[in-house]
DNA sequence: TATTTATGAATGAGCATTCATTCATTTTAA
DNA sequence: TTAAAATGAATGAATGCTCATTCATAAATA
């Protein structure tokens, strides 16, 4: 199996395609053809670059994490306040999805496959991404501006459930509106729930 | 195609052995031929009861649908303020899907698919859900305990991305704690959101 | 008996994967 | 410097297997 050395773009080109192909028909009707002909190479190429079917999804996943990771790193190590992090975190994360559909589709689709079908690598994206918002909840508790009596599971499942799910209706819509605008409003929703305040 | 009429249950037995073998592998790993054994059936046999294999699945979620759905209006039907609705929907859904494993995991994957794939009818489920609980936040703005400058786009999204992913995180457990008990701190955090309340 | 229902072997389409072959590029030898 | 030899990436036709679906036949039922 070839590396993905610098000189060659085929590895990418194969992503690329993959990507293409995926978010149109989803992993399981994508054909390894259809994929070599978005790609530009020969069916047989692709097994110099990937294991196999499975391998070219899994190689996408690390891709991508680590693409879009850096940024929510960067979000993070700002000394910003609790409330601020979360904000930047859901705007960026808006805007990485937006920004790239396809892993969007991708992304909203094999993530929530049976248990043993969904790759290992899959799954540590949700994990990495479930401790960022961990930690930002912990560090509003300290800062006084997040509740303490908080079920902290649940309250990361709200975060992490709602921002899924506002990115799903979007898709499901066919991507008609902008998503980034959205993350002021639901932050100030996270905050204060539902509920009428106390001060109205 | 025979009909489902009473005296007959290899409709249902059909349908149980999708549900078995769908829970355990997927639509796409499952094979008619497994399905069939499932239900003792012979292979041929699935096609006098459904179209083809497609037809299994879109059946199955009518079936569920209004079994689920006949729960879910009763919670509708008693006159209860707005926020003991919630409080009893989303203890019903917690519920019927901890009673109904198999369709818990179908659920889950399968409205995630691509757009295309997706059968209207398993859209369907999503909306009518979707309005009841527009149903539920605007009978709370009257109410006044619910805040009226809402989004109410995303006031849903919350509630229901939130309740989906507390069950998508059981099922990726392994189900391995109780839901229901859930149901009470979740609509209290919906209300309450993250922040600190005022009176704090 | 006639009709409906059930069977499961047979069919053939679809598709992941393989591998013998090509060919541009690099290395060695003259 | 030039020609011969080696390399290995790339190719795509061929392979072989996995199913969904069909249908001739059998069993059950009325």
């Amino acid at each position: 199996m070839a590396k993905n050395n610098g000189s060659n773009n085929k590895y990418e080109r194969i992503l690329d395609g993959a990507a293409t192909v995926f978010a149109k028909e989803g992993f399981h009707q994508a054909t390894v053809a259809k994929i070599a002909k978005a790609a530009g190479v020969a069916d047989g190429t692709i097994y110099i670059y990937f294991k196999n079917k499975d391998d070219i999804l899994v190689q996408f996943f690390n891709f991508k994490t680590r693409q879009v990771f850096s940024k929510f790193r960067q979000v993070m190590e700002k000394p910003h306040n609790a409330v601020t992090k979360l904000r930047n975190l859901i705007a960026q994360h808006f805007a990485a999805f937006q920004a790239d559909i396809q892993m969007a589709v991708i992304y909203q689709a094999e993530t929530r496959r049976n248990r043993r079908l969904v790759e290992k690598e899959i799954l540590e994206m949700g994990k990495m991404y479930a401790d960022i918002v961990s930690e930002i909840v912990q560090q509003g508790q300290k800062e006084g501006v997040i509740s303490q009596n908080l079920h902290l599971p649940l309250a990361r499942r709200m975060i992490i459930g709602t921002v899924g799910d506002v990115i799903n209706s979007w898709i499901q819509s066919g991507e008609k509106y902008e998503l980034v605008p959205l993350a002021d409003p639901l932050v100030e929703l996270l905050i204060n729930g539902l509920g009428v305040k106390s001060t109205e």
